[in-house]
DNA sequence: AAATGTACTGAACACTGTTCAGTAATTCCA
DNA sequence: TGGAATTACTGAACAGTGTTCAGTACATTT
């Protein structure tokens, strides 16, 4: 009886093809721009179908999220290798600031759009969690080598990660061109904003 | 002839009936719940009328904006009383993040949602100028007397505001959760960063 | 009083996310 | 193997969106 195995087999393909070409267009032209019927037609099905495999457009972001963290966490992984922890720092955070420059419309549905609220938390695991752990570890392992002026963990992230998010958010937005000359390279100008914050808070 | 100065006088008080209706929508529900024909409705015209005094749901965001940034302003030169520069600076950064937790829906359309694009520059004013003038003019007098560690003014007025942008945005967004604890006063733990981040940056 | 100009309407267009009766193919069971 | 049951899929329909525009009614000018 492995009608129902090949069945299940299937469904996930049917899904994993949904969310990659979802993926594909949200990447391109954006969430809010990227309609279930352009997903349909893309994969050639009806738009009725999308819904036998996922309940909203919410958990399609979801899904394609989750994706989103894996690649970050992944970009993570790649460029951070020094064996300095805070130099170890300082490659996370140019890390992230270049993920956000680079995808831009990748970044905007992970940290900007209004998160999904239609979804279980209990169904579907809790989104970019591992991401947040690798981060998360890091400036602990920094604190716990007294190399940082922060006491408590979760302030740490939550100055560091804010900051990083500023930066790219408000740059993505246009909202801080009036802060960074016409001619300057905005890459540089942020990383560079970074390299100065992380002097900051050695300790 | 009175006429046509009583025609305009109109016009721009029926102008500003809109705005007034738009503003009080965005704030209650936001900006992308709400509809032209749900304004039109509030003001008692039919929706084709919005169009006749704004071409866009843009240009009446734009102006929402404009509106938006005077009242952070306002809010700024209220509670920014202090003598003390760093002092003011602090009460700078509390407020806004304040303004930012009290009016979601108001920061939303202020730095979240995508600035419109369709609006010249050429005939409406650069929205939000007056107020980042006021933070940036802090922010130098604070540098020439010598008591941050910055040298440039952008650098820093671009470190401090995505610092104050980032706890913001990421708390409204609910991605900051993990890094919170359940039972904590999320305006007390901001201000604390804020706090923090700027004993980090005096020289 | 007639002609011109202006302000406004509301139906229509092309889109959106989502639902659901109906159809076609597949699997199950006798 | 043939008929019943299950499953997969469709595409029209619903209620909503921003936006446009022919048509109307009123105000102003001549």
């Amino acid at each position: 009886m492995g009608i129902s195995e090949r069945k299940e087999r299937e469904r996930e393909e049917m899904k994993t093809m949904i969310t990659t070409a979802a993926m594909k267009m949200f990447l391109e032209d954006g969430y809010a721009k990227t309609s279930i019927r352009n997903i349909a037609d893309a994969i050639e099905y009806s738009p009725g179908t999308i819904y036998l495999y996922y309940k909203d457009k919410d958990e399609l972001l979801f899904e394609v999220q989750a994706q989103a963290y894996l690649k970050l966490l992944a970009a993570f992984k790649q460029n951070v290798t020094s064996t300095d922890l805070l130099e170890r720092l300082e490659q996370l955070g140019k890390t992230y600031v270049s993920f956000g420059l680079a995808n831009p419309e990748l970044y905007d549905l992970m940290f900007i759009i209004r998160a999904p609220t239609n979804v279980d938390k209990e169904v579907h695991g809790d989104n970019g969690h591992d991401t947040l752990t690798y981060t998360i570890s890091l400036i602990e392992e920094c604190i716990q080598a007294g190399l940082l002026i922060f006491k408590d963990v979760n302030q740490a992230a939550l100055q560091i990660w804010s900051m990083a998010h500023g930066l790219v958010s408000l740059n993505l937005r246009c909202r801080l061109k009036v802060m960074i000359p016409e001619e300057a390279s905005v890459p540089e100008i942020l990383h560079k904003a970074i390299e100065e914050y992380l002097l900051s808070i050695r300790a």
